[in-house]
DNA sequence: TAGATTGTTAATCGATTAACAATC
DNA sequence: TAGATTGTTAATCGATTAACAATC
C-alpha cells in the first residue's frame, strides 16, 4: 500500500457515506458526481478514489457504485470487527455505549469500566461496566487492543499508562488533554476545543465582514 | 489579524490546555520547554506563540506563563460566551447538555430541541428541552447564533435549512452527513468515522510490522 | 463520432523545518 | 560573558490543483 496521509485517509469515510446515501437509480458514479456533492475538487476525488478501487475507472462512465463502497469499506476495515472498551463510563461514556452505531465502522465495544459503585456490576445497553480498580484481572480477558478514553483529564494519563501495560494498542482519546504513549501504542486525538476554535474563528471571520 | 489556517488554529487550545495544567512553579515558559511536553517542532511552537502574543518573547528566558494564558484566551475569545443550542437530544445530545465544561471554552448551551415528547417541557442539567416542531417560534427568542447538530442523519439537512432561516449562523456538525449551507453560515464538521479511520489504519501500519 | 471522464505527469500552493544573527 | 532562546528569512517538504493525452 502506499503511503497515505492523515488528511486523506479522512476523507474515505465521507465517500462512503454519501455513497451509501444515493439511491439505486444510478448503477455508475464518477469523480465529477462526488465532487460537485461534496465540495472536493475532481482532482482529488479522482485521486483519491485511485488509492482504493482495485479496478480502474472507465473514461465517460465513472465507476460501478457498488464496487467502490465494498472497495472503500475493504480498505477501511469495516468488514473484520475489532473489539473495544470504554474507560470512564461518564456522560461522553455513557452516550458511546448507548450509541449502536460504531458496529458499522469495525468497532464493537464489549465493556465499560469506571470506578462508580453505582454503575459497576450493572449493564448498559446490554454492555457490562466493570470496576476501573481491577481492570488489570478483568480487561486481559476480553480480547481487546482498542480503549476509547473518556476519563476526567487528571487521571487520564495514569490510566493510559496502566492500560497500556495489559495489552491495549490504540487509544482513541476524548479528553483534552496531551498523552504519551509509548512507541509501540498509538493515540488517535478527538480535540473538541480545537474543533470549535476552528468554528467561531470561522464565524468572526464571517461577522466582522470577510 | 494574519490569515490562519485551520491546522494552526487547532494547536491553541492544545497549547492553552498544557499551560493550564502547568504548577505554579515557574514563571515562565519557553518554546522548546512546549515542543518538547506536546511533540510539536520548536519552530513550530516559536511561530504559532508569535501569531497570538502581544509582546515578544525574550531571548533565553521565553514568555511568561500568564500573559501567554491570557493571550490565547483573548485569541480563542473565550472570554465572551456566546449561547448555543442542542438540536437533538440523543445520547450524544445529552452528553454535551449534561457536560458544563463548554464554557470554559466560551460557550453557554441554553436549550435543547427534540421530538420525543418524554422530554419535550423537561430540564436537563438544568436546561429547558423544546419541541422541535415549534423551533420557528421559540428559537428566535433565544439569542443564539450557534447549534450543535446531534439529530438523525435522515433529518439533518433539513433541520439545517429550518435552523438557519431563523438566525443561525454557525452549525457544530457531529452528524456524519455532508450538509449544505447557504454562503453567509459557516459549519464544523466533527466526523468521529475519520478520526477512528486514522487510529485503526496507524495500528494496522505498527501490527504489519512498521 | 463527440463528449465526458479517466489516469498521469507537471506546476502551484501552503505549511513545516532549517539556519542564523540578535539579545536577554 | 556564555548559553539558551528569540524572531526572521530561506529551504524543504507534502498536498492540492492544473494540464492533457488516452479512451469508453
Amino acid at each position: 500500500m502506499k503511503n497515505i496521509s492523515e488528511r486523506q485517509l479522512e476523507r474515505f469515510p465521507i465517500y462512503l457515506k454519501y455513497l451509501l446515501t444515493l439511491s439505486n437509480d444510478n448503477e455508475n458514479i464518477s469523480a465529477p458526481m462526488i465532487s460537485r456533492a461534496l465540495g472536493f475538487s475532481e482532482e482529488q476525488v479522482r485521486k483519491d478514489l485511485q488509492v482504493v478501487t482495485s479496478k480502474e475507472g472507465k473514461p465517460n462512465r465513472g465507476r460501478n457504485k457498488d464496487e467502490l463502497i465494498s472497495d472503500i469499506q475493504k480498505f477501511l476495515g469495516y468488514q473484520n470487527i475489532d473489539n473495544a472498551v470504554i474507560i470512564g463510563v461518564g456522560h461522553l461514556g455513557k452516550a458511546f455505549i448507548n450509541y449502536s452505531g460504531f458496529k458499522a465502522f469495525g468497532l464493537k465495544i464489549v465493556a465499560g469500566f469506571d470506578i462508580d459503585n453505582n454503575i459497576v456490576g450493572t449493564k448498559i445497553n446490554n454492555i457490562e461496566i466493570y470496576d476501573l480498580n481491577d481492570i488489570e484481572k478483568t480487561l486481559p480477558l476480553l480480547n481487546v487492543k482498542i480503549a476509547i478514553l473518556t476519563v476526567p483529564g487528571e487521571v487520564a494519563q495514569e490510566i493510559t499508562n496502566r492500560i497500556t501495560e495489559i495489552g491495549i494498542k490504540a487509544i482513541w482519546n476524548f479528553v483534552p488533554t496531551h498523552i504519551d504513549v509509548s512507541e509501540n501504542v498509538v493515540i488517535e486525538n478527538v480535540n473538541l476545543a480545537s474543533s470549535l476554535a476552528v468554528l467561531s474563528h470561522k464565524l468572526n471571520l464571517k461577522e466582522k465582514g470577510e
